[in-house]
RNA sequence: GGCCCGUUGGUCAAGCGGUUAAGACACCGCCCUUUCACGGCGGUAUCACGAGUUCGAGUCUCGUACGGGUCACCA
């Protein structure tokens, strides 16, 4: 490499303590020893608060995308922007993403701790690093130290846009990118201030292309912007970190939101200019929501499930939030997950090329059917469980309460699911859960009655008396021990006795001859047992609920009645 | 505004020049049934618009409209 003299010396002015060079960090950071076709992928978030909802989606693909290659996935902290730093962001990302169990292998793994020989993994602690590129491109006069201030800089931008040409620090709008070097280093020299920005090569007519793994090919203008690559606070822009991190740390795909779509020329040049191989690049949609008449991205101030605490709090299970997320951007996963009914989402492969390019909206109502579909798949050692996990978190006084009563709770939860054919879909997520199964325990039934029961329907329409007759005649039959099909007979000679239709479709042909039908009476007596119209199998209930609690509820709506 | 990207039912979407235009969620109806469910069957409803290429266009081309993105010493 050829170097001119004024620029070798300019590089020396701004950087005297560096002494390494772009070849020293090529061996300090090798290529990676991976087989053929390995992605290497990374999530980058900055730190200013939560995991986002399509942050989330990002690092899930990122995570099976080298999961599934045999690659490596790991966690860089983009810091450059020390304003917008929230603190403990850092932390709170990190264990997010490790409650949706997409570990990353390497890079920041805690607040404070990372792993990995590619780092530091923490923007800010690389400032080294980037001096060192920084210093190889001004060496080569392909950076230049700039002395506009943001005025200067304004002033040339409103100008612009009064005569409407394109605006930016590019060509001959660039003042600083032809200042002598001599004449550069006197004013450092000087005290002036200055940011360093590329001397980029581009045009404006000029058009690049490039692949991108999700959206195909991409025609678009190449970058003629001198942008600034190091900032007045010595910290490099996102697009020199992003260009000199992902060089270093060696990744092989940069999967992240549509939005930097438009940086891709300003990026593939920087690799062009410091002699890198790009990266391929994979750009997602981001996930949209109905507002009003138009879609937006989802945003954090508006909608709740914008923060994958949402999830968390709500208690979804977490699986079935990534496979919803699969599924609504990832064409190919529901057809596979229909076939694929017990294999873990691991198993599917997936095809970058097959992601939705525009942005689907965000549907609660397909969440809780994935939801629902997914924890009808747990038994009830499996529901407890994950019950008990979110309530310790969220709801502790229910955390204790199963804890105490636990063969009691593995009871309740086992209805209509362990030996059940069919399993009844009905919770989606573990918040409802204690409200579902709340007549299961006397205290929360005795609440739930307090305002009268659900009676009001069937009395007007058959009058007190007549449930009254259908609870005494059940209460002199109670018996659970005997089989469920024995004893639904016995519900229906009860209906037949007190003058109620037993075959619904007679009832359905001349409902009027009839006081009721059988589905009254079961009604009633459940109505009695849990004060609602819409439980699970009776009969199981009552055999969890045990004989004398039935009789006693049967007695209580009696009186009450 | 310039430049990118996109547009198939209410939502997510399959489709790759010839299909009765899949499927899922939601909704509605029916069936099953021993209540509540589950399940089964069926139904409503979609190619943004206009030209062009072609024997033939959701599929290719060009316009228009609409939506999204981007144009910082933020990422």
């Amino acid at each position: 490499m050829e170097y001119k003299k004024e620029n070798l010396e300019l590089a020396e002015c701004i950087f005297p303590e560096i002494t390494e060079t772009i070849e020293d960090l090529e061996k300090k950071y090798p290529e990676r020893n991976l087989p053929e076709g390995a992605h290497v992928t990374r999530f980058a978030p900055s730190p200013t608060g939560f995991l986002h909802t399509g942050a989330l989606f990002t690092s899930l693909v990122c995570k099976r995308l080298a999961e599934q290659s045999n690659g490596i996935f790991y966690v860089r902290i983009e810091d450059t922007d020390r304003k917008r730093e929230v603190e403990g962001s850092v932390q709170r990302l990190i264990v997010e993403l490790k409650k949706f169990n997409i570990m990353p292998e390497e890079g920041m793994v805690g607040d404070n701790t990372e792993s990995g020989i590619y780092g530091p993994y923490k923007q800010s602690d690389r400032e080294l690093i980037y001096k060192i590129c920084a210093k190889e491109l001004i060496k080569r006069g392909l950076a230049y130290p700039c002395f506009c201030s943001t005025e200067d800089i304004d002033k040339i931008r409103e100008g612009q846009e009064k005569t409407k040409i394109k605006p930016g620090y590019y060509g001959r709008y660039a003042r600083c990118r032809n200042i002598e070097p001599s004449e550069a280093m006197q004013r450092i020299k000087s005290g002036d201030p200055y940011i360093l920005r590329l001397r980029s090569n581009g045009t404006s007519l000029g058009k690049i292309s490039y692949k991108d793994i999700i959206r195909g090919k991409i025609e678009i203008a190449e970058n003629d912007q001198d942008i600034v690559i190091i900032k007045s606070d010595n910290l490099p822009t996102y697009h020199f970190a992003h260009v000199v991190d992902d060089h270093f740390m060696r990744t092989t795909t940069v999967v992240r939101g549509e939005e930097w779509i438009a940086s891709v020329p300003i990026h593939l040049e920087l690799f062009k200019l410091l002699g890198f191989k790009a990266p391929k690049y994979g750009h997602l949609p981001g996930i949209m929501k109905m507002d009003g008449g138009s879609k937006r991205k989802l945003s954090k101030r508006k909608d709740p499930e914008a923060a994958v605490s949402y999830f968390l709090e709500q208690g979804y299970e977490v699986d079935a939030v990534l496979e919803y997320l699969l599924g609504i951007i990832n064409s190919d996963f529901e057809p596979w997950r229909r076939q694929n009914k017990d294999k873990n989402m691991k198993e599917f492969t997936m095809r970058t090329e097959k992601i939705s390019v525009s942005g689907a909206l965000f549907d609660l109502v397909k969440l809780n059917d994935v939801s629902k579909e997914y924890i009808s798949r747990m038994n009830s050692k499996q529901v407890y469980e994950s019950v008990c996990k979110w309530a310790s978190e969220f709801n502790k006084a229910y955390a204790e309460k199963l804890a105490n009563n636990k063969e009691y709770a593995l009871k309740v939860f086992a209805v209509e699911r362990d030996m059940a054919a069919k399993v009844r879909k009905d919770i989606t997520k573990w918040s409802e859960v204690e409200e579902a199964f709340s007549y299961f325990y006397e205290d929360e039934f005795a609440k739930v009655v307090e305002s009268g029961y659900n009676y009001t329907e069937l009395i007007e329409k058959m009058g007190a008396d007549k449930i009254k007759e259908v609870l005494n005649a059940y209460k002199a039959k109670h018996d659970v021990k005997i089989e469920k099909n024995d004893w639904f007979n016995g519900l229906k000679e009860i209906a037949a006795d007190l003058g109620f239709c037993t075959d619904m479709k007679a009832y359905k042909k001349d409902p009027d001859s009839y006081i009721g039908n059988i589905s009254h009476v079961a009604e009633i007596v459940r109505i009695a047992i849990t004060d609602r119209k819409n439980t699970p199998d009776i009969y199981e209930i009552m055999k969890v609920l045990g004989d004398e609690t039935v009789i006693a509820r049967l007695n209580k709506a009696l009186n009450t009645l």
